[in-house]
DNA sequence: CTGAAAGCGCTTACAG
DNA sequence: CTGAAAGCGCTTACAG
């Protein structure tokens, strides 16, 4: 207490208050939360009883249960999930990581977007919050790894937008639940949720067939990944079956890697008139290539892409494209890690494609 | 014990050992992860020390330290988490809340990408986990309050891609540190990050007029978002110190909404000759609307968008815009936010933007 | 149907 | 510099 106190001014008493206040904003922000055993002393319970009746259990009385729910109300009582979790040992929660390339490479990718959000919502729609990790450094793997093996999660979705990953292996023997947003290209043993990239590629390259053209070139993903191995390889054989030849120029998924390619090709074969590229982005890319060394699309070369993603509606002209079910697979995905974590099937699988005719094709 | 093991074939055995694998494998995934203490009893120390050391406290004898780690690798012991957060009060991760709008609308947003990534990559770096949630339904809204009152996160950075938010206010009285990436509609006492709004569209309007465009409209974003008030306010401002009347539509950010204000526009009036669109998505929107129209862009009719996303590059013509330091600004929030959890200083700041003229307008 | 008690795996004063 | 002990806030057999 001060030692002038008893000379105390208004002012004082003002700064006073002032501090007073302060303080006590400080502390409400760190003060504890009203606990379980609060909540059981204000029903005039034990904590066994509040513990089961917040956890839903039905074998307590019914007015013993408005008691205490009036009691967690008044307090506003919110259960520490730290405390809960150390002894259910579960989190209640799924770790979505997704492979994230160096330097923001592929950063506005709409498959992003899309499979995160799709993928989020199935999962709180479940009650798990999703934790999102980024896996792209060396040292993210490790904590990646750590992370899961610590028990922070109850299971995992991947989403490998890149390359030959190494996580799958990293992950599969910390004996926490692992799914694969589309096949992984080690193959590990865990299940997967995919479309069916042979399939679809194989329309779209008929489709171009169908449409009188014939030499057909292609714009291929990374060939790490399995989703461009597959799909080129479908472009190969379906052209391999009508004696055709293959004319394959290597992008990395991106709209400039779209570009490039198609610049390449255009060099390789002039004559070309029509180009199958692995996703819709390199497809973009492409159609400016195109734009800009004069060809008409699809007069001069025809274009196909493949997703659907909405940006192909607004290429000039629309561009006829493969649909993916790029939500369905995350949900598909989301639903497998979850029936897993009940006990339920591994079962990988496979979603079905589409082709989208539109004006480039 | 089978009553039949001392007819065992080897067959049996087989079977027998089959089983037993599975047992194992399905105990190995239960089995508790190796604790502090089995640490402990390994290296010969206390706990405490076991913990001193985990922790990097540098009080330990180096002797005793390296004795420790050994016994740390050799157990392949990681803390457990929630053990730690229980008595330490900390978790070491943060919210990222994205308002999610119904339905899938905005999902393919470059935006949630990039924003996303760029603050989860910074909150990663800074060894904060990031707990991603999306919160749409007026549940969500509750969950997402009870989650964060429980004590789950140390912090909330929030990504309002919508409407008037009630999410500010809501998490305003948990006494849990708040930033919002973009500055929120309703004043909550909350500190934001944000470019500039006012300077980035009165740059876009002048550029028009100082193209010598006379007629100049304006698609404007959903009217409860900040971001496009100040749009408006500035295309309305710097129109009227010229003596000219404002013509505007109103969008919501997505390029379908683009294309049918432009069509809105040209029907309202023939003439116009420009168009400032308040995103570039929008913009998209209405470069397919004029082509559908039979206008040519910018012969016709001028266009200036808005964010500069990589898409602007890919546009027939290639798109005029304005850059907003997306990712700096994500990063920027995510830094604020860190700072906040330290202490330090809760000032918003506002990043500048900058006129990106490419052959649109 | 309800309660007392043990225990989950850590950290942190407090002694020494 | 190191250790014994208390305690974080829950859940869950185990009795009654």
């Amino acid at each position: 207490m001060p030692a002038d106190l008893h000379a105390a001014s208004p002012e004082d008493g003002a700064l006073w208050q002032h501090e007073t206040a302060q303080r006590n904003g400080l502390r409400e922000s760190k003060m504890r939360r009203p606990t379980l055993e609060a909540v059981a002393t204000r029903a005039g319970v034990s904590k066994s009883t509040v513990s089961r009746v917040v956890n839903g259990q039905t074998t307590v009385a019914s007015d013993i249960r408005d008691l205490v729910m009036r009691a967690v109300n008044d307090l506003g009582y919110v259960p520490n999930p730290a405390a809960r979790s150390l002894v259910t040992r579960r989190t209640d929660s799924v770790a979505v990581i997704v492979s994230d390339p160096p330097a923001g490479l592929l950063s506005d990718d709409p498959m992003f977007s899309m499979v995160v959000r799709a993928a989020s919502r199935e999962f709180e729609a479940a009650g798990k919050q999703v934790m999102l990790m980024l896996a792209g450094s060396p040292e993210s793997l490790l904590r990646t790894r750590q992370f899961v093996t610590a028990g922070h999660v109850d299971g995992v979705m991947l989403v490998s937008m890149h390359g030959a990953d190494p996580l799958p292996a990293a992950l599969a023997g910390t004996g926490v639940p692992v799914v694969s947003h589309g096949r992984p290209a080690v193959t590990a043993e865990l299940p997967w949720v995919d479309n069916d990239n042979v399939g679809g590629a194989t329309q779209a390259v008929r489709h171009l067939l169908d449409q009188g053209r014939r030499r057909i070139a292609t714009i291929s993903g990374p060939l790490d990944m399995t989703a461009a191995q597959d799909r080129l390889g479908a472009y190969r054989e379906t052209l391999r079956e009508t004696g055709r030849r293959s004319i394959v120029a290597i992008g990395d998924f991106t709209r400039i890697s779209g570009a490039e390619a198609m610049a390449q090709l255009l060099e390789d074969d002039p004559a070309l008139d029509a180009v199958f590229a692995a996703n819709d982005l390199m497809a973009i890319g492409a159609m400016r290539a195109l734009r800009q060394a004069g060809r008409r699309v699809p007069d001069d070369v025809a274009v196909v892409g493949y997703d659907d993603i909405e940006a192909a509606l607004y290429t000039d002209p629309p561009l006829t494209t493969v649909r993916s079910p790029m939500a369905d697979q995350a949900v598909a995905s989301a639903r497998l890690l979850l029936g897993m974590l009940e006990g339920g099937s591994t079962a990988s699988v496979t979603l079905p494609t589409e082709l989208v005719v539109r004006d480039s094709a």
